[in-house]
DNA sequence: CAAATATAATAGTATTACTATCATTTATGC
DNA sequence: GCATAAATGATAGTAATACTATTATATTTG
């Protein structure tokens, strides 16, 4: 992927304002990165934002409507490059076996190198999406939000990789919550180990979270 | 579990007045439950409760901090309820493959009759539990939260049936991580169900989450 | 029935999450 | 290179939230 230079291409309805259309914009997309890890989405504000890329709070409420849709923005961004992701680890590989897995990897990782084909820093981005991207959805208005597209792009994740699912099982009934539980669960173990180990297990190394769930869809699906 | 009378009894850790000490207690409880749901617990609030129960926002703080303490509370109240009904559910079942299916049952479903053990209204209770637990703890102050026991309870169910998973298969090494993946996991499917249905299948009868993770877990532990 | 305790009534503050206005800077088309 | 449009900056203001404080009035309890 790396020097690829691609553009990732987030649907109009989910900003005022297209961010990678100014120099502020894109700036507000790389600092609110940053802040939102280092203090969490609820404490993150416009104001705190502003402050920190010296632009007064008005200025962004140009480019989005409140935290929310920025959050919504990220996750977007996120699951869009992560479907380019699993598509460049699966072309080519005949077995489906051996693309679920690369999948499973891909899904439940954060990401370590900054791929650095934009000015988006994936690693802390990948971070977010691990402990803040449920924030996005679990909402009093999620319908609405729903309705503008906004979680398209991680419906598009869950879709292609229960996608393999099928043909490595075409009688499998839920693909789609195996995906998803697999996903979500992978974010909250990641979130567990570091805040409430009581709820996980001693994570000897640290692919124990992938092996887990790799281990758990080969058996639920046979795969030896 | 009908007319025992069985007292949940909540760390004082985990609030600053004992709600069931008055009935201005009580009321905040049983109504705050009843607002929650209707309104989601980001639009709920002391003000709004206050009105509800005829009493002022203030009278309230006497016995939460804030709302999040109230929500922590709730959820402590839950989880040691749950583990009183995984004990008496368990208790004279010799196989822990029995036991196992029913703890299964009893953590992936919500509750579907009011046991009437207090003034706590269970079915809504293990709605709230559903869709906004994860609330509680996927927070800023998750670190100080914990160290007071705020999640002790959780943790006890969490630890209660990955015993009997050990029971069954000594040598598996991840069972918190498995049953706390399918706790989540089974909140997670029902608001996706509800909300954001591409992330999870057609849903037959109500039974199908609770069959998707019991068949999951059996297979895991190569029970059939 | 007195003293202690709990609750009600009311007011006030800092912060958040915006909206509005107008001046100034920057970009663009000719 | 200049006129015009568009974007940004500077500043102010508002309603709601999440509290804290104070004093009066009930209610409980010993």
């Amino acid at each position: 992927m790396k020097n690829l230079q691609i553009q990732i291409e987030i649907s109009p309805e989910l900003y005022t304002k297209k961010p990678d259309s100014s120099g502020l914009g894109r700036e507000i997309i790389s600092k609110s990165i940053e802040l939102i890890n280092e203090m969490g989405f609820e404490a993150f504000t416009f104001k705190k934002l502003g402050i920190a890329i010296n632009s007064p709070e008005s200025s962004i409420y140009r480019y989005f409507n409140n935290k929310q849709s920025l959050l919504i923005y990220l996750t977007s961004w996120y699951w869009t490059w992560t479907e380019y992701r699993l598509v460049f680890a699966t072309t080519n590989v005949a077995s489906p076996e051996e693309r679920l897995n690369k999948c499973i990897e891909i899904i439940t990782q954060p990401v370590e190198v900054d791929d650095d084909i934009s000015y988006v820093n994936e690693i802390l981005l990948s971070e977010i999406i691990f402990s803040e991207s449920l924030k996005a959805y679990h909402t009093k208005n999620v319908a609405e939000k729903n309705k503008i597209g906004s979680f398209q792009a991680y419906k598009n994740v869950v879709q292609r990789i229960s996608d393999i699912v099928m043909e490595i099982n075409p009688l499998f009934e839920y693909p789609h919550m195996l995906i998803s539980t697999i996903i979500e669960g992978a974010h909250q173990q990641k979130y567990f180990a570091e805040h409430l180990p009581a709820l996980t297990d001693k994570i000897k190394d640290k692919n124990a979270i992938t092996e887990f769930y790799k281990e758990m869809i080969n058996q639920i699906l046979n795969i030896k």
